[in-house]
DNA sequence: AAAACATATAAATATATATTGATACGATGG
DNA sequence: CCATCGTATCAATATATATTTATATGTTTT
C-alpha cells in the first residue's frame, strides 16, 4: 500500500480524486499525462484497494475507496513540512 | 518522504526504532539483514529526515526524528486492514 | 456493420532502487 | 602502533517500476 502511494503521479491522481469520482479521460486532462500512463497508475491504485471502479457507458469512473487516505496523506505532508522546517542541516 | 517509507526493510527499521534509539549493529541483528544493507537504508531514512544520528564512541545511534511517523504508519496499517477486510473481490 | 470514442493491454525501453561482496574509514584497546 | 570492532562507501549485479508507442477491447452512434 505504501508503495502504491510512493509515486508522484499516483499522489496527484489521489489528490484529483479527492474532489470526487472522475473518468480516466478527465484525470488524463487534469494531470496532463498520457492515457496509458494514467491507466497504468489507476490499475496500481486499484490493486492497492485505494480506488474503486464504476463503469458507465464507455466511461470508467474511478473513486477513492476511503477518504481516510486523504487525511493520512495530509498528516504526512504536515509532518514532512515540519521536518523540513526544523531540520538542522541539509 | 513516501518513497522512503515504501520499503519493507525501512518500515521494519522504523518499527524497531519506535522502541527507542539503537545502534546500527543492534538494528542489524534485530532485522537479520546485512550491515551494508542496514547502513544503506538508514542513509535513506536520514535523507528523508525521518531519523537522526548520534555518535558515541565507535557506535552510531539512530533515532526517530518525530514519533508522529509511527502513528501515521499505524493509521495507514489500520486503513489497509480495513480495506482488505471489506474489499469486494480479489 | 462501420466509424468514432474511451479505456486497457502489450512490448520495448529507460530508469531507479535493492542487495551483495569487497573494502575503506574511524575509534578503541592492547 | 597494531589489531579489532563498528560503520560507511563503492562497484557490481539484480530486480522492480515508470514511461512510451502501438495496438487491442469494448461501447455508442449512425
Amino acid at each position: 500500500m505504501v508503495k502504491a502511494l510512493a509515486d508522484e503521479n499516483r499522489l496527484r491522481i489521489i489528490r484529483s480524486l479527492a474532489a470526487g469520482k472522475k473518468s480516466v479521460s478527465r484525470i488524463v486532462e487534469d494531470l496532463g499525462i498520457s492515457q496509458p500512463l494514467a491507466s497504468h497508475h489507476l490499475k496500481e491504485l486499484k490493486r492497492a484497494l485505494l480506488v474503486t471502479i464504476e463503469r458507465s457507458g464507455p466511461f470508467v469512473y474511478y473513486e477513492l475507496t476511503d477518504r481516510r487516505i486523504v487525511s493520512i496523506l495530509t498528516e504526512l505532508n504536515e509532518l514532512a513540512a515540519h521536518l523540513l522546517a526544523t531540520r538542522k542541516a541539509f
